[in-house]
DNA sequence: AACGTGACAGCAAGCGCTTTCTATGCAAGA
DNA sequence: TCTTGCATAGAAAGCGCTTGCTGTCACGTT
């Protein structure tokens, strides 16, 4: 039915080995013989068999790429990135490798059931994208898979997301998420804010809680009060955003500033302040973070904090395929970069 | 080294025949058995080998998904709705399968050597998501590798991407982007425009095309003039409408009315014209197509024909495992609807 | 009491490839 | 001329799993 390797050698009158080398051309074979292998491939239209193929090798050409939610740009424009490196079809030939994405959705036990899957599938690297999950015993779980895969072999990369200590062997390229947010809230405080609304993501990730602390650190560094009053924690989109700001302005109708956890977030949070009768930044200014391509044409233009997702994801790519050293300590962080525009402005009155 | 089926089986005192129909839970075995395998299992932290799975069985539980651009929300939707109807980890147990996205960036060769790679690890099923690319040679090209994925057991589905007629085994779950396109531009004659600009995206895409006709379509039958000066082509991205906008602009001043290929253009057609000095809807009416989450968002929000991305995807993945019945004659048509907004109103003067 | 008859469990033959080791041929060195 | 050595090609042993077929019991039948 399907076509093997045993036919082809059959057609090109050699042995199945010689074919596979041919087409793994990684053992000396005579030009001649090559073409006449390579003929009948073609000719047969014949397709390697993965699986048989991976058994026999003892690895695969998969590379997993894990992120929490496949329909935020945040992590589409990661993904794009990584997989424009693994090659997929980009990459030189023979080194062909299928990069696949999968979602999570940010949900623990997906996260997990996809590491595993990966590791049935011995994949040759994965990398896990975005914040991490605060929970003990499933960051645990985690670090332990991938001692796991890297025992197997497989590289393991983080990108965007803080070293494991639990799994030291993974190389993590960490966004400065504190730094970024602290920066944005002295932007803020400097143009004379001095009531600060925040809307944080979900309370259990990584990413949350360092944009948080960078928030409060620049409060306290600048003597302004932090009334956890003006805290909110929700989701990583637009209708949380919506939400957390009509209850920020509930609880405190003076605020003069609203800090998002993303821009997505800030979208909506410029939303609901539209629709209370409020000016951008007239009455209330707002600031985002990741700089996400629709963020300059919102109006007024976000001030939010820039992440080079595409290059650090390109970055870690390359280290997934072992084309790139990885940095010295297996760790690297990287900065963002403060975009003021138009969305953030002096304070009323 | 790692553990084998051999070595639970030793451990529970049973033969590799019985753990492995533990595993598959395809034969019956005596539960007290059962039990003793299943412990063995997780003493040893045994994981299945994949590869030699999917040889022996000569199925793999790997699903394809094939998008053009995974930075796009447009595609980031579908997939991360295809993907949480493939299961992956979100199905019931048992039929834990990978949902993979591959991300063609609209590269014809890519799109090709997915597909191999794909046929290579005897994938499940695959799902390509939208719109095809319009050459002829490429074009059947796919065609002949979509029928022989099929006749190796792969199913194959098209997601908002017109039926295959050369492989007609695909089925096909396709947006009515003609009628949408038709719809919109009525809108807009209906307020009274006659000066209508079309950014239309690259010109190979069927997306493209179908969106067009429908734009013309609309023209001509309302006796409006279709002045192919007033059409411009350009990429599915904010950039490429910033500066067919000005184009535009610059052909025609008196233009009322721009619509763009999708949303995102239609975000940098706003910018655009803001940046001209135009007000929007005063000066000129825009409208984009998609209704992605962004859309309502913008200032003014977007008028735009909303597609049920995440219901297709769903539906897609949904047929590709096999756990709903394709439509009829294998197409489906999937109609979008029409969402009037704030960036749409009459004509000035 | 002899005999089906299920319900399980095991044997063993592959699945299609990679790779080590071995054979062969031929050119060059002794 | 005979040996060495290099460049290739082939033989064959797996890789770890699935599954058709063959037992083996313990029962229920007649």
């Amino acid at each position: 039915m399907t076509v093997t390797l045993a036919d082809v050698a059959a057609r090109a009158q050699v042995s199945p080995a010689t074919v596979s080398r041919v087409l793994n051309g990684n053992y000396p074979v005579a030009s001649s013989t090559r073409e006449r292998v390579l003929r009948a491939v073609d000719e047969l239209d014949y397709v390697l068999n993965g699986p048989a193929s991976s058994l026999a090798a003892a690895t695969s050409d998969l590379v997993g790429i894990l992120v929490n939610d496949i329909a935020d740009p945040f992590f589409g424009i990661m993904a794009a990135a990584i997989q424009s490196e693994i090659g997929g079809p980009g990459g030189r030939a023979g080194g062909e490798r299928l990069g696949v994405v999968c979602n999570t959705g940010g949900s623990p036990e997906r996260e997990l059931t996809y590491l595993t899957l990966l590791q049935r599938q011995r994949a040759a690297a994965v990398v896990l994208t975005g914040g991490a999950i605060e929970d003990t015993a499933h960051a645990g779980a985690v670090a332990a898979k991938l001692r796991k895969l890297h025992e197997a072999g497989t590289r393991v990369v983080l990108c965007g997301r803080p070293p494991a200590p639990e799994a030291p062997d993974a190389i993590a390229l960490t966004f400065d998420n504190r730094g970024g947010g602290r920066q944005l809230t002295e932007h803020l405080i400097g143009l004379g804010h001095r009531r600060l609304g925040y809307i944080a993501g979900p309370e259990e990730r990584t990413t949350t809680r360092h944009r948080l602390e960078g928030h409060r650190a620049a409060l306290d560094a600048h003597g302004v009060e932090d009334d956890p009053r003006r805290t909110v924690h929700g989701r990583y989109d637009r209708r949380s955003g919506y939400e957390a700001t009509l209850e920020l302005l509930r609880r405190d109708p003076s605020l003069t500033a609203v800090v998002a956890a993303n821009d997505t977030v800030a979208l909506g949070a410029c939303a609901a302040l539209r629709d209370s009768g409020l000016r951008i930044p007239g009455d209330v200014s707002v600031a985002g973070f990741d700089d996400l391509p629709f963020s300059v044409d919102a109006v007024p233009a976000l001030t939010t904090v820039r992440l080079p997702l595409s290059e650090a994801g390109a970055r870690a790519g390359r280290i997934a395929m072992g084309r790139e050293e990885p940095p010295p300590g297996g760790i690297a962080t990287v900065r963002g970069e403060l975009m003021v525009r138009g969305s953030t402005g002096v304070p009323r009155g």
